[in-house]
DNA sequence: TCAAGTGTATTATTATGTATAGTACACTTG
DNA sequence: CAAGTGTACTATACATAATAATACACTTGA
């Protein structure tokens, strides 16, 4: 379990640990009912508060992602979850495009951009529903 | 001059407005040497504070985006200014990154994703250099 | 010349989100 | 029953965002 975040960031703590979970979710790095680490040994191994792992547990959850058992612990949900919000879906493409003028700005054509996400597919196989 | 700010995203007012206005250019709406409103005028327009509008205006300055005269006014650059910064590729790459997997999560599928993106590179039309 | 309109700088204040700290509770397992 | 789970709660510290109110330097045009 290699969990990789950075302080420095401008994103939080608690949002750093939502992504890898998902990526790793989406990787096929962490697999169904595969056990997560406690709340308290991850925020000892990353020296971060354990309230901010908590957080970022609950918000995993709420997200269909993981599942947590009292007193057993959290792990990952046995099917992949989707969830269609019609409001979410105008924010992701929101975010695509501001990302998309951004490269512009940065000089990244239109090419580069699309190989990129040819490579982030080719990381996640073809797991379109195997967890 | 349309602006469309929105005080409960959670993103920050003044990001809001550094992000209009490189859409704008980069679709053609803003032309080069084309004056931008005043600090207070644009202000009083949003009903927010003029130092608000300051500060996206000089972040908009510092990429190039925009040129600002003293006593004259704000008005847009009049050549497209790229600047390659790797930190800032390296951002942009994870934020793709995200996205996509934020995106996979919402049952979007790569097609659609790649629809969303010719749509957004035709609406820029052919602007590479033309601001 | 000078009033009006530019961007800019400064200081203070408020609100919000993030993270930490410490404690306590309910539950499960061995 | 002890140890390990997630959870809840209050308090505090800190950074950022936004506002408010002034003041300054500059340009334009009447």
């Amino acid at each position: 379990m290699y969990f990789n975040i950075d302080p420095r960031k401008n994103t939080p703590l608690y949002e750093q640990i939502i992504h890898q979970v998902k990526e790793m979710c989406a990787k096929g790095i962490l697999l169904p009912n595969e056990k997560l680490p406690s709340v308290r040994e991850l925020s000892s191994q990353m020296v971060i508060n354990p309230n901010t792992v908590s957080k970022a547990y609950q918000e995993l959850e709420r997200q269909g992602v993981i599942v947590t058992i009292r007193g057993r612990g959290t792990f990952i949900s046995e099917e992949f979850h989707q969830t269609y919000d019609p409001r979410l879906v105008e924010k992701l493409k929101q975010s695509l495009k501001q990302m998309i003028i951004d490269s512009h700005y940065a000089g990244i054509s239109k090419e580069e951009l699309t190989e990129w996400i040819e490579k982030v597919y080719e990381e996640m196989g073809g797991n379109s529903d195997e967890n």
